[in-house]
DNA sequence: CGATCCTATTATGTCTGAGTTATTTTGAAA
DNA sequence: TTTCAAAATAACTCAGACATAATAGGATCG
């Protein structure tokens, strides 16, 4: 077991994360300055080099930016990467907006059938074993296990994958993330959680049938019944 | 007229898209270490802060990831953010893969049929008031001139703004820059531009009749015609 | 002979302090 | 009141040193 070492452990990495989640959660608001280098730095006790690295990170992602003279601003939330995986992580280190977790289990409403209708026209055999794979795996374990919910996401990444598409797969795999940080402290536990298998099959067939419009229905029904095991709906 | 000064006109900015567009382009592939701080600065004449912080930018958008005595090597296409803003321009500084502009107008068909339907539902008297006026910035120029092209984009935007989805929205338009980047040069200027006009009114009705359905096919449609302009076909 | 641990190596990481550059602001002139 | 130039200021760049961490190599032990 190779443990990865973060990267992102460093000095800068850890400053542009705590400056990301004051942004993101609104501590800091579009339009502020964020002091100069020398105070800035010298209040967080690091240097001018790792405090100006950090807002390099902060400035890739669209969330601020520095001019001479004028100082470093946070941008107005037009400007923001809201899709970046790091800026979604950093959104919900806090407690996001009602409405942004409703807009984003929405978009990933919109992704994800379109990917299974795609998928339905381009998988191989291959993509079909892999997805009746982690179905097995669902079947073995249940969502309620660890295991059981890897095999969830190794069904969810074979459609991805299946679907031959790889901004497409990049943003669904993004969503999907942010969806199931929010899901991990919403679930219901007093309720024994209903068998998601059958709706899991039903798109796995539809796929395997090379037949679009059931894989994209099935997987859009597939998606309002794990939502409606949070007890939440859209519209 | 207020002329915005670029921020990334900087040293560290400029070197953070050269090696960007280096990357993107497959000059540089994954798994290459871009050789040491001090002889990659030295090399391309700068200080090692400016070199430092045009890698961070860079590790920020997925593209490269820095260790201590690995050196700082080019990741895998998984890791990248394709559809971070600077990574897409940069792709489309060189010459993209067919089948990454493919995904991109699947993509494209799929984001904004949807924010139409969405737009539909929700859309107030000022938003369909914004579309009618888009639509009459069209029929005044044409899509021959940049007036009308810029009407079209406002169309776009206020069809965006009315479905009231902020990371659809930045998805959607982000994906709509890069589709217009690469049909400037595939325009067809031999013959006669179809007028494009009914199409978009055809959507403009359907949303400020709150038909969702409609609104979507709508959008399908003319995305599909505006595709076919350009001699291309999904599928 | 193999596995484990330690050590030397090396590239990134961090720091300091100086000087440069680009904006903004101020104020003077028209 | 407007225009333009100069001063002020903050980010930007540079240079050089030291710290840290991951890797590679070798020594030790089973």
């Amino acid at each position: 077991m190779t443990d990865r070492p973060d990267p992102s452990r460093r000095i800068h990495g850890t400053i542009a994360r705590d400056l990301g989640i004051e942004i993101v959660s609104g501590k800091r608001k579009p339009g502020e300055v964020l002091g100069g280098e020398i105070e800035a730095s010298a209040a967080l006790g690091i240097s001018r080099t790792a405090y100006r690295e950090a807002i390099r990170i902060l400035g890739a992602k669209g969330l601020v930016e520095s001019r001479p003279k004028a100082g470093t601003r946070v941008l107005p939330r037009r400007h923001w990467n809201v899709l970046d995986p790091d800026v979604l992580a950093w959104t919900f280190e806090g407690e996001p907006e009602e409405q942004f977790i409703r807009d984003l289990f929405e978009l990933r409403a919109v992704v994800e059938p379109a990917a299974a209708a795609f998928a339905a026209r381009r998988r191989t055999d291959e993509d079909v074993a892999r997805m009746r794979e982690a179905l097995d795996g669902m079947a073995r374990h249940t969502l309620a296990t660890a295991e059981g919910r890897a095999a969830d996401q190794q069904f969810h990444r074979a459609i991805l994958a299946a679907a031959r598409n790889e901004p497409l797969a990049a943003l669904a795999s993004t969503v999907g993330a942010a969806v199931r940080w929010t899901t991990k402290f919403k679930q219901r536990k007093h309720e024994l959680p209903r068998d998601a298998l059958p709706d899991h099959e039903r798109v796995c067939e539809a796929i395997a049938a090379g037949d679009p419009r059931a894989a994209r229905e099935a997987m859009t029904e597939l998606l309002r019944l794990a939502l409606g095991d949070l007890g939440l709906t859209l519209e």
